[in-house]
DNA sequence: GCCAACGTTGGC
DNA sequence: GCCAACGTTGGC
């Protein structure tokens, strides 16, 4: 099983949005960039992600999975572009902000602090752990 | 609201 | 195939 983290404008799409889908979850659609389009044809069903929420909150908020692999983006009529279906599974312990991932020098090599812009990013498994520890701590 | 970083587009 | 111009994103 690997591990992402999927970015959102709270404005646009926010966790509670995702939480209000319950179960069925939703289409992350709208990625038009192709390291990420990439990365979600890497999915697999069951995989994890971190809920991250860009602009003022700029936080891991909470944890989704993948309930379905990538299909044609129902957007678009462009068959360039495929995601993922993720629905919610729970709230972090609590929200993880940008500033406390640049913090923790285990977490230099993060994508999210490399690129920042890459809305649909990998996270290794320690990467994962150490943010669930501090979620907890 | 600004600006730096980055990705995409299109002319050559 | 290169590169300048442009648009978008996201942190500050």
């Amino acid at each position: 099983m690997k591990y992402w983290l999927f970015k959102s404008e709270p404005s646009v799409w926010s966790w509670d949005d995702q939480v209000a889908k319950g179960d069925a979850g939703e289409e992350w659609d709208g990625v038009r960039n192709y390291q990420a389009r990439n990365f979600m044809r890497e999915m697999k069903k069951g995989d994890q992600g971190f809920f991250y929420h860009s602009q003022s909150e700029k936080a891991v908020v909470g944890i989704v999975e993948v309930t379905a692999e990538s299909h044609p983006d129902s957007t678009t009529d462009d068959d360039r572009w495929d995601c993922v279906d993720i629905k919610a599974i729970r709230p972090m312990e609590k929200p993880i902000t940008l500033d406390m991932v640049k913090a923790d020098e285990r977490l230099d090599e993060m994508v999210l602090v490399r690129n920042s812009r890459l809305s649909v990013q990998p996270v290794t498994k320690a990467e994962w752990q150490i943010i669930c520890d501090l979620a907890k701590s």
